[in-house]
DNA sequence: CGAAGTATTGAGCTGCTTCAAACGTGGTGG
DNA sequence: CCACCACGTTTGAAGCAGCTCAATACTTCG
């Protein structure tokens, strides 16, 4: 676990109208800056934090990209979500003060270490650190529903139809391409998040190419009709 | 939309140990007391709130049971929870100050009213306060990601034998008898939020009892063997 | 008592999984 | 530098868990 410290400031951040200082005046920034004194560097492959691990902090995602995975007793994974630059890990352990899920690097990721409790300390201070503290985890709660939803009621090819979506919308906010990509992550990986088996993953990416939606090089993904897929995600919605 | 105005007291609530005021000293109680100053009456198919409703309150539920279910663009409904008493319902509303899912009473109901904005402000005050809104963020958060494990990764037997265990445990945390109960909700509710068809479910429970590990009858239901059924969620542990 | 909603059960079908084989691809060490 | 190996991906073929469609029965309530 080597801590590196470098000085960083939340106000100089190019993700801060993404992150956790979205919507502060210069002064709670400031406060902000001092809270977010440490960076961590995680190397592909390893874990941010595990399942079992005590509790201190949450991360903001500085440059990398995670995914978290829930694993029950006999062993099955479920990856539980993807995260990328300006998003917020950790919000699992507070409950317990324990993580119940394990965040992995799927490449050479850099976070933004904030100790809980002085985020909570900030939070009793300023009302918009606060509200947005809030914010973030309602978010998560309404993005996990969204997610039962597909698991729940989708078919193979809304659901990946659905993740690619949502993967090039998040993308795009951060300035990148709305229409190509490269995945982070495994058919593997696709497949536990989604549900499915990996093979089910790529027939149905082949599937999306055979239709002339998508091309596909390995990880290298190329949106060509993103109204394509929005109708295979809500088939039928007549009116 | 009528709201009760009734005298209600946390302070005095059975479900104090269960609910918001859990682990709250009698002064920090007093100040809850004037903050969940409204219930409100649910009747049996109503929604407390409904998806685009503005937010404006928590709703701790004081007697009955809901469900929540989150609906896609074209129409497709998923059931994301079902709450009792002393659960708080509305947390998916804070990130949008909208809704994003309706709640619906199950059973005759009643809520306590607890407007966020005086949720917030007092959490300002109590440190307590704070960090318990924050567990009950995190908790549900937790609960989610179990729920996509559920649906990721396991077959209907180990769904249904999960949900039976599940609601079993959080009866039993409430009083209730550990081995038999009522369900209030209908085969297609469940197969809702199980991520199966309303047969599957008639058919899951009929092969349970076959098995002899419990008994139902329409509703009712009385698990004979606890522990086939938790051998049925986990399968082949081995060690 | 009748009607609407809920539950059970059967039979056939299908979408996804399983099992298997072959094919990249990227990293490593001879 | 290239051969090799581990890992990830694609594709095929067969099987099956859960779905669909359908008929019947039970329960609740006006």
């Amino acid at each position: 676990m080597d801590v590196h410290r470098i000085k960083v400031a939340c106000s100089g951040c190019n993700l801060r109208e993404l992150c956790l200082p979205m919507g502060l005046n210069p002064d709670e920034m400031d406060k902000l800056d001092h809270l977010v004194s440490t960076r961590k560097r995680i190397k592909r492959g390893d874990a941010l934090f595990s399942a079992g691990d005590s509790f201190t902090s949450l991360y903001a995602v500085r440059s990398g990209f995670f995914k978290t995975r829930v694993t029950s007793p006999d062993g099955r994974d479920q990856v539980t979500g993807f995260q990328m630059a300006g998003e917020i890990i950790g919000l699992d352990g507070i409950v317990n003060d324990r993580h119940s899920c394990d965040a992995v690097a799927l490449e050479d990721a850099e976070v933004c270490v904030m100790p809980f409790d002085e985020v909570e300390a900030l939070s009793r201070e300023f009302t918009t650190l606060q509200h947005h503290v809030h914010r973030i985890m309602s978010r998560e709660i309404v993005r996990d529903h969204s997610v039962m939803l597909l698991l729940g009621s989708m078919r193979a090819e809304e659901r990946l139809a659905a993740f690619l979506l949502n993967l090039v919308q998040r993308l795009q906010a951060r300035g990148f391409s709305p229409s190509e990509f490269n995945l982070r992550m495994t058919r593997e990986e696709i497949g536990s998040y989604l549900g499915m088996k990996l093979e089910t993953v790529s027939r149905t990416f082949s599937k999306f190419v055979d239709d002339g939606v998508i091309e596909v090089k390995q990880r290298y993904v190329h949106i060509k009709d993103t109204e394509a897929l929005r109708r295979i995600v809500n088939p039928q919605t007549c009116g």
